[in-house]
DNA sequence: TATAATACTGACTAACCGGTCATCTGTCAA
DNA sequence: TTGACAGATGACCGGTTAGTCAGTATTATA
């Protein structure tokens, strides 16, 4: 597939260089191909971009949220979270690079709309996973504070390796933010970030995806699928939507066997979230 | 002074599109003077940006280093640090999404330097606040890993003002972040962040300025200023920067003179620095 | 007022951009 | 051998960019 070679190659100059720098010409003599083999895979360059965020994303927050809603031990969930995060950051440092290059640049509606969008399904997971390990009660008011550090200890020591190519124990760093986190978790009393605040800047954005725009993804999935338990999974679960028939274990289940699957990795995730599991 | 028009205007540009997608032509217009002009204060677009940033970080970083080395009541400092971070950012705050957005964009190498020694100087001033707060020997091993936290909690809640027009509170602001940091640096164990590894990505970059490059920018001011007491002083620091003469009372008074007008503002930090004050 | 110096203008250039499309190439069935 | 066709090509297009410069307007000087 060319389009895959395409990506790659653009990750790699979209790191070094950032988006608007690297020219489509760039991109195709990086691969060996013509300017119009380009258009034959993508329809734009916008379209690139769009499609390598999307790619990285849904791995990345897929493999978070399932981590955060599967773990029960708690003492390790926390662990678990950061070891997660550096270590994915540490594998795909060309996107994650991106990621902080263009943070927040303004060139393209649609790339803010779609990082917005991964960051606020970011926060979500990261409060769930602060209201499971402290208490609901406990940590009630100072938990969007919580999320926003958790945050910047993610930002800040990405930034150690992604920028400086250091070799580093992950072990270590994630014991070091768990010890960090839950200090500031049991003991913090004068939280900033209220309930009311957070809706201002929450905006509209999040709700949850339709049942229709799930069903939509589904039935493209099947279509593109081979016969597999995947694809058996997928039929069935679609039904369930359609009329609810299943038990929640039956539903767990299903979802786990389609998690696997790069292609319906992204579907195991909406759906987990639309039966609320 | 045109220069100042300019890079008013193009600020609020850069502010809202991005420095790449801003042309010398938007800017111009904005300004109600032709594309000739532009060029007749700066020498080219990268010029004015590097000049932009200089501006403000100058201003900046004199300001909390200033700050950090005055301030002996050890309660307050740490809230009058945060405090003035913030208010900085909100009253600059174009400026602050300039930094935010173009963080490490790769567009120009001078640019990167820049943004880079400027990152290091604060590194700096908020590591002698730590020691000074808590004690060189009691933070001794986490000290490092506290300056990260405390660069972390700034980057995560300017973006609260700068991305999302709230009216903040920048008092309570200030206290939540104070008792956090508090939190951290007396009950953390874990370091992560060693001595070793800082040295690692300090790089060269932040030897001292030499007493040459320093006397090169005196002179400069001196040629540039009105008879005035802040000359006099300027005079005063050359002689004693070619011989020691003065005690340090003289020195540390001398610096007072000059730290209030914009222009010198640099120097005195840049002496203060030097002469270990 | 005349002259010199300075500040300013905007049409112009060369380079590059994203995107298109007539043309070519290699493959494979007839 | 032929013809058909999907895949690939790269010259080309309209548009935008940073930067230039011959010429004009403004101000200072004498």
């Amino acid at each position: 597939m060319k389009k895959q070679l395409i990506m790659e190659k653009a990750i790699e100059l979209f790191a070094k260089q950032g988006f608007e720098a690297t020219s489509v010409q760039q991109i195709t003599e990086h691969c060996g191909i013509s300017k119009g083999a380009f258009y034959l895979s993508f329809k734009s360059k916008d379209e690139l971009i769009i499609e390598i965020i999307d790619h990285f994303m849904i791995q990345f927050t897929s493999e978070i949220d399932y981590l955060v809603r599967s773990e029960r031990e708690e003492e390790n969930l926390l662990y678990k979270f950061y070891y997660a995060i550096f270590n994915s950051f540490q594998k795909h440092s060309d996107f994650g690079k991106i990621l902080i290059k263009e943070q927040s640049r303004s060139f393209n509606q649609d790339f803010i709309v779609k990082m917005r969008y991964y960051d606020r399904l970011m926060d979500k997971t990261i409060l769930s996973m602060v209201e499971h390990l402290y208490g609901d009660d406990k940590v009630k008011e100072i938990k969007y504070d919580l999320v926003f550090c958790i945050k910047g200890f993610m930002s800040m020591y990405s930034q150690l390796f992604l920028f400086y190519n250091v070799p580093l124990d992950l072990d270590l760093l994630s014991t070091s933010l768990v010890e960090k986190t839950n200090l500031l978790a049991r003991n913090s009393t004068v939280p900033f970030i209220s309930k009311g605040l957070i809706e201002v800047f929450e905006e509209p954005g999040l709700e949850k995806l339709t049942k229709d725009q799930i069903l939509l993804l589904i039935n493209q999935a099947i279509e593109e699928m081979d016969e597999s338990v995947e694809k058996e999974s997928l039929v069935l679960l679609k039904e369930q939507l359609h009329e609810q028939t299943f038990g929640r274990a039956i539903i767990k289940g299903l979802l786990e066997n389609i998690r696997i699957h790069p292609q319906t990795k992204w579907i195991s995730y909406l759906l987990g979230s639309f039966f609320n599991l």
